[in-house]
DNA sequence: CCATTAATAGGCG
DNA sequence: CGCCTATTAATGG
């Protein structure tokens, strides 16, 4: 497959109202279609990486592991979305990892570089903002959620989100469910039960990793 | 196939 | 609800 580095920079969700000019500036410092096999680690704790990236292809899972050697689900990188604007802007050690749920391409902005860029091209800064705002009200949201909602009406709310953002009642689950569980910070059994007691009440179908919304 | 991982089930605190 | 264990299903080589 061709790979237009254009093309791949505007498919990210940040950029995406940025004109052609200023995306092009942008492909000097973009290194583009690192390619990452299903199950491998994009980043990691360590690894030395600095910059943002954002996936062209495929999807991943960012998650953390706490002391006793559990990981804990922080969210879902889907094709076009990107993580790690922070890196763009402050010195971080990155704490979490990112790992690929398909065979992936990613394609990656360092930081050094993305500044220099950034202070001649306003409109880059004001995009990112609104990317970060948007990220922001995610995060708070589940953040929310977690705190102070029940595991089924977690689960519920979650799907309905979900719903909406694929524009439909058949809604097709990235996660193992697994790493659903964590992610809404329940564990794999209550998820189970919570979903089969659903479609026991009719509210919802499950088969396999399709969930339809009655 | 076999081996490993994921999902479900049931019991219990 | 979470944790533990057992059983079954799915996945990958």
């Amino acid at each position: 497959m061709t790979h237009s580095p254009v093309a791949c920079i505007s498919k990210a969700t940040i950029f995406n109202n940025l004109p052609v000019k200023m995306i092009e500036k942008l492909v000097p410092i973009s290194t583009h279609q690192e390619y990452f096999p299903k199950g491998s680690i994009i980043r990691q704790p360590g690894d030395g990486k600095d910059g943002m990236i954002f996936l062209d292809q495929g999807s991943a899972k960012i998650y953390s592991i706490n002391e006793d050697g559990k990981e804990t689900v922080l969210g879902i990188l889907n094709k076009g979305d990107a993580d790690g604007q922070q890196n763009l802007f402050r010195d971080n050690i990155q704490e979490n990892f990112i790992e690929a749920l398909q065979d992936t391409y990613v394609c990656s902005i360092e930081r050094q570089d993305f500044q220099k860029l950034l202070k001649r091209t306003p409109d880059l800064a004001l995009n990112l903002l609104n990317s970060f705002g948007e990220q922001l009200v995610i995060i708070e949201t589940n953040s929310i959620r977690r705190n102070s909602m029940n595991a089924q009406e977690r689960i519920v709310a979650y799907l309905k989100d979900l719903s909406k953002k694929q524009g439909s009642n058949v809604i097709e689950l990235k996660l193992k469910k697994k790493d659903l569980a964590s992610y809404l910070g329940i564990t794999p059994e209550t998820l189970s039960r919570k979903l089969k007691k659903l479609q026991k009440e009719n509210r919802i179908k499950i088969s396999g990793r399709r969930i339809i919304l009655l």
